[in-house]
DNA sequence: GATTCATTGTTTCACTGTGAAACAATGGTA
DNA sequence: TACCATTGTTTCACAGTGAAACAATGAATC
C-alpha cells in the first residue's frame, strides 16, 4: 500500500497535470489508466505540508517521466462542488488498500491545473503506485476521464493555444536541434489547423528567436533544410 | 469576536479579491487597513465546506461591496512557501480575539487570485468584520501590502491587460450608457497609456459591440458625443 | 443671426503585416 | 544532364493601423 499519510499533505489541495507530447505528428497526453475500473485519469497529486505548489507538481512530473526542469505552467484551479464524488475515489483506491478510514482522501477536492510540453522521445512513463499503466493518447482522440479531467484538458489546450507564440522558447517538444518543418508540424499539432509554409516561416523568423545551423542532409532528393535551436 | 468557526471552511485554502474600479480618470482597487497595525491587505476570505470557490468569492464581494453578480475572473494561484508568515496572520488577528488555539488561522495558505471590474459609483465599500477600514486606492500609488500581495495585484494588472478586448462586455467600469471618451479613458487607465482617438473608435466599432444611442447634450459648447451601451 | 471655439465623428494616406501564389535554389535520382 | 521533391525567398494584393487632416455640431459671443 502506497504511503500517503495524511499528516504529510495539504488537505483539500490536489493538482492534475496535461502533459503535452508530440510524436512527430499528433499531440499527445499522458493518461493513467485504472485498470480494476477501467477509468482514465490525468496523472495529479498532492502538496506535501512543507513544499511550495510549483515542487509539489514537478516532483510528480518526475516521479512519472523522470525529466526534470520541464517547463510547467499553471492554467487554472477548479473549485466546483460538481467534481466532489467521493464514490469515484472511493472505487479508485480500494483496490490498493485505502478504506473509509482514509477520510481525507475522500473529502471534497480544490485541483489547481499546470501543463507540461516535453518531448516525446526523451520520455519513458512510469506508472506510479497507484495506477497500472500510463500511456500517451492523441488529444482528440481521448478516451472519458473520470470527474472533470476532460474539461480540464480543454482548458489546458485552449490556454496552450491562445499563448504559443510567447511560450516557444520554453516548450520542450521538440530535440535541441530540429527543422523548420518539424516547429511547423508542433504548431499544426497544437492549433489543430494546417498552416501556410512560407508565412509560417517568414512569421518565425521574424520573432527573432532562433539560430540557425549547418543543413541536415537526410539522403532525399531534394534540397536540404537548414537545422535550428532556440537562442539561449 | 466574528465567528470564523474552523470546521466551516476549507483549511489552508484562501481567496483574495483585486476589486477594480474607476472613478473617470483614475484605475482604483479596494484595500482594506488593519489599523491596529497600519497593514493594507486585498480583501480576501475563505472557502465554505460546501461552497464552490467561485460562490465564496462572489459572497465575499458582496459582503464588501453589496454588489451581486458581479464580473468575476481567476488569474492565479499562489502557492509558494514564501507566503507563509504566520507571525503576520497573528498580528492582524489578535486584535480581534484570534489565539494561538485558533490553528487553522495561522497555517499555511494557497490563495487564488480573482479580479472584478466594477463600476465605481454604485458601490459603497464596508469594512468587513475583520478590518477597520475599506477603501479606494490608485493602482500606481498603492501602498505596501502584506505577504506577497503587492505582487498579486501586478499580476491581476497583467491579466487584465493582456486580456483587455475579450473582457469589454464583461466589465462594469461603466454606467449602463456612456461616451466614446468614457470608455476611452477607461482603456487608458488600465493599459496606462494614452491611445489616437481616431483610431480608438475605428477599433471598438470595428468589434461590433456597442450599441448607438441618442447624443448626450452636456451643456459645453461643442458636438454632443453619442450615448453607447454594450450589446446584450 | 453670423462668428468663433471646443469637442466629436469620419476620412485620408502612408506604412506594416499577412495570405496566397510564384519563383529560385538545391540535393539526390534517373 | 534532365528531372523531381522539398525548402528558402520574393512578390503582390489586401486588410489593418498610426498619425494627421477634415467635417460636423452644440453652445457661447458679438
Amino acid at each position: 500500500m502506497p504511503n500517503l499519510n495524511p499528516s504529510d499533505f495539504l488537505p483539500h489541495i490536489a493538482y492534475d497535470s496535461v502533459v503535452f507530447g508530440f510524436s512527430g505528428e499528433k499531440l499527445k497526453i499522458l493518461l493513467m489508466e485504472y485498470h480494476k475500473t477501467g477509468w482514465f485519469a490525468l496523472p495529479g497529486g498532492f502538496v506535501r505540508i512543507n513544499e511550495s505548489l510549483d515542487d509539489a507538481v514537478q516532483r510528480g512530473l518526475k516521479e512519472r517521466t523522470g525529466l526534470d526542469e520541464v517547463y510547467l505552467e499553471q492554467f487554472y484551479t477548479f473549485g466546483s462542488m460538481e467534481r466532489f464524488k467521493p464514490e469515484v475515489m472511493m472505487k479508485i483506491m480500494e483496490p490498493f488498500g485505502y478504506d473509509q478510514q482514509d477520510q481525507w482522501l475522500f473529502e471534497r477536492f480544490l485541483t489547481v491545473g499546470y501543463y507540461a510540453l516535453i518531448n516525446y522521445e526523451e520520455v519513458e512513463p512510469k506508472p506510479d503506485k497507484l495506477s497500472d499503466s500510463i500511456g500517451w493518447y492523441e488529444v482528440d482522440k481521448l478516451p472519458e476521464l473520470i470527474l472533470d479531467h476532460n474539461f480540464i484538458v480543454q482548458k489546458a489546450l485552449n490556454h496552450l493555444r491562445t499563448h504559443l507564440d510567447q511560450k516557444l522558447l520554453s516548450i520542450n517538444l521538440l530535440p535541441e536541434l530540429f527543422t523548420m518543418k518539424d516547429l511547423q508540424q508542433v504548431y499544426e499539432a497544437i492549433l489543430g489547423e494546417e498552416l501556410n509554409r512560407a508565412n509560417f516561416q517568414r512569421k518565425i523568423l521574424s520573432l527573432d528567436i532562433l539560430e540557425r545551423h549547418e543543413k541536415l542532409f537526410s539522403g532525399g532528393s531534394h534540397k536540404a533544410p537548414y537545422l535550428y535551436s532556440f537562442k539561449k
